[in-house]
DNA sequence: CATTCCCGTGGGAGCGCTCCCACAACTTTT
DNA sequence: AAAAGTTGTGGGAGCGCTCCCACGGGAATG
């Protein structure tokens, strides 16, 4: 059943359906009707080959995801991306595709690139993160082809898109100190990967602004597992002069924190308050009290897929940055008594880049 | 750049270039090696819809998951079956895509029909269990296009690849009772659901084979989660006659019985022995020393790619259903010392059908 | 009333591949 | 030595669509 079937089914001619099929204003109404209802009394569906081969587009995007983390899947982040990825090009009538290669690595790379590029597969491709520093964005800027990196990258010229970490902790340790703590303290992430620098430096701004001498606030390092931030904690408390709240950089490590923070029989918030990152494990976050800053990841998907089709439109060659606002989520462990959600205003990073880019060129969506 | 454009600059024909694309035998070997070169030099990557047009196939398969549960990606389940497609997917060369809709929809149902089968964008569609008493197998089957559903169906004419829950239960409740306990019970899944009822019978053929008086043995049906399972384990354990042995039917409900256990400061296992049934979060498993039954997640998955291709190549109507075998992971609830790894006999439903269907048809695979 | 314009429609070309058949140049069989 | 088969190669047709141009007829314009 093709076009041509219709067609003569219908007493007209091939170019006529297919102006129906694509909803071509050039077509009067009588016949657009008939067209119609033998469509669909048919079941016909266009052959998804051969439009991509007449059109150059195929009207799939791809969402490329490290081989490397194991457990990615565990990790509900990389679940919650590819679900908000999957809804978004859905409503766009996309179709999505998932595709797992070793970052850092040539070879890999290359078949990335001629399957997906080369092979005119996709139109446009999303890359979570840790692909970042290599040749993949290279060869897709030579070559042209759609891509939105999620995860703001230190070298400004590629396509991202990402939340203001540094605005948000900003805010959130503001607000958590503004309980009158007086011993801050912060598991952060790798200092290897740029949110969790992101997020450390909101957090040295906080104090900053505060009056806290930053030389006398422990930063502990972590691996964003609830394990390792359980132990730093722990030593932390176990200190001469153990902190009254923490800031974690992850959700993950809150839960580590509070937890060493109860074995030393204190408790959460009476004794020592606590600040998580990310919201994405909401039951677990709601049944602690935890106090976090909510990541929109469904919002980040969308706006990636969007700006794959923006870049199809418009081949202009100027990166494609934005910036999504977070919200602070204030359930119990923060110190507040009643829950609040507040959204967060950004734009930290345009005074304080982290980079020598030429431009704070960021594009902060409202 | 196309076939010809390679053709012209190797000096052969377009359709020696596609020999040489294609591994075809027929050209002499100096000449592939010319050709061979030149690809690798220009870059050249077949166009995918060029060649879906002409043979009709796209390599690309999917995997089609329901819409409705809300926490789909937070339930590792899903995510370990979509990773598991993809690595299968990956290995096979084809293309992955992933796809969300409601079940029970005819409207939702027939924009899948007539997207991926009538749009020939795909080979072949494997769907998570939820879709199953739909129209979509019917519509599948008659339309011939290849698909595998995850988890047995109790109408028997649907291709399906599962585990044999009913014997694996079997087995490792044989195995929970072997350590002496005289008053085993079980934390069953939903009632409405296939896999849940398998195990609840393997559990039962298990006591019939011991002897055990099964009007005395308690069942109650949970809904899987932690919580629900919690509550009933207590309410066991506040009985005239708490039991010393639990089976739950997956492992957040084992975790829900054994938190039930110590909060009624009985110890596992000591006081009370516990199985459960999944092992895919093999961190908390492990960390429990839950004694449970793994679920080779990765080889379903594999096992349904696989089953797609084979509808493609031969068209033959038998329904084509594979059983899988499952590994009782020994750690230390259910009363062992020594941690072990059993790999479980099947063959359990063979006798025991729970429906009236024709035959037990079911390939078990070793 | 003649000319231009627009609107709705039809048909050809072409997207880049595969598949089939043709055919030349050998090799093997009769 | 003729017939048949084999091997390597080339070219045409066709997969089902879109896009462009052509064209007839009615409406708007001069």
């Amino acid at each position: 059943m093709n076009l041509e079937d219709i067609a003569k089914l219908a007493g007209v001619s091939r170019s006529t359906v297919s102006r129906v099929v694509n909803n071509d204003a050039r077509v009067s109404n009588d016949v657009r009707a008939r067209v119609r209802e033998i469509i669909d009394r048919s079941n016909y569906h266009p052959n998804a080959a051969a439009r991509s081969l007449a059109t150059r587009r195929t009207r799939i995007v791809g969402l490329l995801i490290p081989q490397e983390v194991e457990s990615i899947f565990v990790d509900s982040w990389f679940a919650r991306l590819i679900q908000g990825c999957l809804r978004a090009s859905t409503a766009l009538d996309l179709s999505f595709m998932l595709m797992m290669e070793q970052s850092n690595n040539a070879e890999a790379v290359d078949r990335v690139v001629r399957r997906t590029i080369q092979g005119h597969h996709l139109d446009g491709i999303v890359i979570s993160s840790s692909f970042v520093d290599d040749i993949l964005v290279d060869r897709l800027t030579e070559e042209q082809f759609p891509y939105v990196i999620i995860g703001r990258d230190v070298q400004t010229r590629a396509n991202f898109v990402d939340v203001d970490n540094r605005a948000a902790s900003r805010h959130a340790v503001t607000h958590l100190l503004e309980h009158g703590r007086t011993r801050p303290a912060m598991i952060a992430g790798p200092d290897t990967m740029v949110a969790a620098n992101d997020r450390r430096a909101g957090f040295q701004d906080a104090l900053r602004a505060l009056g806290f001498d930053e030389e006398r606030v422990p930063i502990r390092h972590a691996d964003w597992s609830q394990q390792t931030a359980f132990r730093m904690a722990l030593e932390l408390l176990d200190s001469p002069e153990p902190p009254d709240a923490f800031f974690a950089a992850s959700d993950s490590m809150a839960i580590g924190v509070i937890q060493a923070i109860r074995s030393r029989g204190l408790r959460v918030p009476e004794d020592v308050n606590v600040m998580g990152f990310d919201d994405i494990d909401r039951e677990r976050t709601t049944q602690l009290g935890l106090s976090t800053i909510e990541q929109p990841i469904d919002l980040v998907a969308a706006t990636a897929i969007e700006m794959l089709l923006e870049q199809q439109e418009s081949s202009q060659s100027r990166p494609l940055q934005r910036m999504l606002p977070t919200r602070l989520i204030i359930r119990t462990s923060c110190g507040c008594s009643a829950p609040d959600i507040i959204t967060l205003p950004q734009a930290a990073l345009a005074g304080h880049l982290t980079t020598t880019s030429p431009a704070p060129a960021f594009e902060y969506v409202q």
